[in-house]
DNA sequence: GACGGATTACTCGGATAGTTCGTGTCCGAGTTTGGTGGG
DNA sequence: CCCACCAAACTCGGACACGAACTATCCGAGTAATCCGTC
């Protein structure tokens, strides 16, 4: 159970993002962490169709946040490059044992698929409380200078 | 971020071995569920490596639990096959950023990392917390007469 | 000097290969069981 | 009748293909800023 590469870079980006304010292009993004921009671009993508990210398009276009940074949580992001899937799927394997019906879904009745879904609510509850804004806070009580750095170094 | 399949096989193996108390070959255990025998062989075999169950070679032999019920938690079940390591890595993104020392780990330090994994000891909290027999419990709350039936099914 | 239009350069966006991990399968080593022959 | 030995069958255990998903990349469509010529 491994998570996609991209959920860390786009939470990095959308940090960076909030603090910048206007629109960055994913090409800069992808320099100042020395990504492939090509590849960067496309989790930015994702944000987009999430709806946690606008695109502005043309010369001193780029990615933006869509809401602000109170206003997306971690969930969001995750939610956006992962999918809304949960990581546990239970597959009705109760219906092929002798005297199952494999025609009804066992996910509400399974003691185990529950107990899973419950572990996967509260990971997720973690999350959701968890805002962008909780995060740069965070940081900026253990640098204060990260805003005004990351801001010139994303600016032309 | 899809957990491996054979987690939740493994989950309803290990309820069943609760139930039985004795060894219960893998290829039984595959019958009951309708399950590729040697596949389910490959999962049993992790948690025999991860000390959760017991093998027995030969004739009457099979896997059956190394401990009692209340003693093996979800969580022992869930890291025996998808690993010990989180789903969220820190790959110290920021040591490339412009002023960023790429030889020292961040996952100390970076606020995105800290609450990845703070949301992830949720989880792994609520797994751990919830043993076999607590799900063999509320299953048998619901249905009274599966441990009957299911060690009917499984034994000769 | 101001305005209109075409050009230009820059941006995102989706379609396209390569690689790793999960899925599925197979056959061999080891052990217990049962039978069998002898004492 | 009891014991020791032997053969057989059954079990797990690790090594071997296949497929899907993540990773990485490219080039084209669209748009805003810019430059130039004209009024």
């Amino acid at each position: 159970m491994r998570m996609s590469q991209g959920v860390e870079w786009a939470l990095h980006c959308c940090l960076n993002l909030a603090w910048v304010g206007g629109p960055v292009p994913g090409a800069r993004l992808a320099g100042f962490y020395s990504l492939p921009p090509a590849y960067l671009n496309k989790q930015l993508q994702a944000l987009v169709r999430a709806g946690v990210c606008e695109s502005v398009p043309g010369p001193r276009g780029g990615f933006r946040l869509a809401r602000g940074p109170a206003e997306v949580s971690l969930l969001d992001v995750v939610v956006a490059l992962e999918g809304r899937e949960d990581a546990f799927r239970c597959t009705s394997i109760l219906g092929a044992t002798p005297g199952g019906d494999p025609t009804v879904d066992h996910s509400g009745s399974c003691a185990i698929s529950l107990s899973m879904r419950a572990a996967e609510l509260a990971w997720r509850r973690e999350l959701a409380a968890r805002s962008l804004a909780d995060v740069a806070a965070d940081v900026v009580r253990s640098a204060p200078d990260a805003p005004r750095r990351t801001r010139a170094a994303l600016t032309p």
